[in-house]
RNA sequence: CGGGAUGUGGUGUAAUGGCAGCACGCGUGCUUUGGGAGCAUGCAGCCCGAGUUCGAAUCUCGGCAUCCCGACCA
């Protein structure tokens, strides 16, 4: 892509109305756009980053066996009735259609649509496990929305249900997706200080597990245990005490930010909605069911408050909106050029800063701002040994490489 | 929802009862170009509504909006 079609730019000052780190890097970068407290635009370079981490949860949750689907953020009041939640589930939108008296929610999670969903196909034992996913929009009516995409009423989810004939079975499968998760928080950079976080699991089972990301923004308090790699949520650090696997009550408090949690829901919507399937004798079994949600723009969020510096953003390979950040500067623009046009032809993902009126320093700042992993400048300097010069995000080293292997070099880098 | 704070061009700010100014940005021209350029010139603003006053961006009241703390958070 090139700059100089991108109808966003970045700004030198953050706006006055958002202190948090994410959102004033978001909004200086020109990935996002704020339309009310907690609700955001996605800008181009921001949306490139959703997609990304959509694309990696999507490969994980099909190696668990995960079935994408995509449910409605549009759902019927009957549905919240059935589970008591149209009137106990605090932040849910409720809304009255202008021309019927005919009540709607906007989805703040699915269990009231995808437990009849699966009710209506799912009828035997046979059929069971079965675990289906979307990343969708969710809606939540939030007391505060604070701190940007960190806690918004409207946000992006990847949520994944599944279904079992026995608890055995819901074990082993939330193991499957606790192992899971920490692939996807390890990929994107964020596994050496994400804890699997003990939290109440309600009165349906012991514990539910968080993935908990030490942050000083973080909002949530964990006591972790560094020798386990756990930690234990504020919520039940008094009837816990020590680590919930090695016992010890050496454990270090530390801000956090929730990027998941996965829960056992066992029964409590298959009861509601009367959902069972019948074993070899003809039995009738509720179904047993767990819920596992990653926050996709939460995520993003999260990645950028622990990964930036002092000069903007900072991505990770894996969910960066582009993997190099290429320019031209005096006397290199026609060759800078030529280098664009050879990593389109490749499929490289490349930004090409192409602005013909943009000085040399303000290119330089806006490459540190975006936070793409490889830049690439070529000038009149670099041109002289017949070279461009590499430097990663973040790192001080530049290595000069031969402008005939750049492009085929990126492709070992990427 | 309780408490606190703040609303001035697109963004960041100054003026605190008396001519709305600066910087960035944007437009035009020229010169520039390895860390958010220079000169010239132009465009663009007091959140909304009442009130006090000769006069309100400034004081008062009401509303709206945003941020922060708290409560809440599958």
């Amino acid at each position: 892509m090139r700059y100089s079609q991108l109808f966003t730019k970045t700004q030198k000052e953050a706006p006055r109305d958002e202190e948090s780190l994410n959102a004033k890097l978001f909004i200086r970068a020109g990935f996002i756009h704020k339309e009310m407290a907690g609700v955001y635009s996605i800008l181009p370079l921001g949306l490139r980053v959703i997609r990304k981490i959509e694309g990696l949860l999507r490969k994980e949750m099909i190696a668990l066996g995960g079935q994408e689907i995509l449910m409605p953020a549009l759902q019927p009041k009957a549905n919240w009735e059935q589970t008591g939640r149209w009137k106990s589930y605090d932040s849910l939108f409720r809304f009255e259609s202008f021309y019927s008296k005919v009540e709607y929610a906007l989805g703040p999670t699915h269990e009231e649509i995808v437990t009849p969903l699966l009710k209506r196909f799912v009828s035997s034992y046979k059929e069971l496990p079965r675990s289906v996913f979307q990343i969708q929009t969710k809606f939540r009516d939030e007391k505060r929305a604070k701190a940007g995409l960190m806690r918004s009423r409207e946000f992006i989810m990847k949520d994944l249900y599944s279904f079992h004939l026995t608890q055995e079975d819901l074990e082993r499968y939330y193991e499957r997706v606790k192992e899971s998760y920490e692939r996807i928080f390890d990929a994107v950079g964020i596994g050496g200080i994400t804890y699997v976080t003990f939290a109440s699991g309600g009165t349906f089972s012991q514990y539910s597990h968080e993935f908990q990301t030490i942050a000083p923004s973080g909002e949530d308090i964990i006591f972790l245990c560094e020798k386990c790699r756990v930690a234990v949520n504020k919520e039940i650090i008094q009837e816990q005490k020590g680590c919930p696997e090695c016992q010890s009550t050496e454990l270090k408090e530390r801000k956090a930010v929730e990027v998941g949690n996965i829960f056992k829901l066992k029964t409590t919507y298959s009861k509601a909605f009367e959902f069972s399937t019948k074993d070899e004798k003809g039995k009738a079994h509720e179904v047993i069911m767990g819920c596992y949600g990653i926050g996709v723009t939460r995520l993003m969020a999260t990645v950028a408050e622990v990964l930036s510096d002092e000069k903007g953003l900072r991505w990770p390979s894996s969910i960066a909106p582009f993997q190099v950040h290429l320019m031209g500067l005096i006397g290199g623009k026609s060759e800078a050029e030529k280098l664009y046009r050879e990593f389109e032809t490749q499929g490289t993902e490349v930004f090409y800063d192409d602005r013909e009126d943009a000085t040399s320093g303000e290119k330089l700042v806006d490459a540190d701002l975006m936070g793409i992993p490889y830049r690439i400048v070529v000038s009149e300097k670099t041109l002289k040994t017949g070279a461009v010069e590499l430097k990663k995000r973040g790192e001080e080293k530049v290595e000069l490489i031969k402008i005939q292997d750049t492009v085929h070099n990126l492709k070992a880098h990427t």
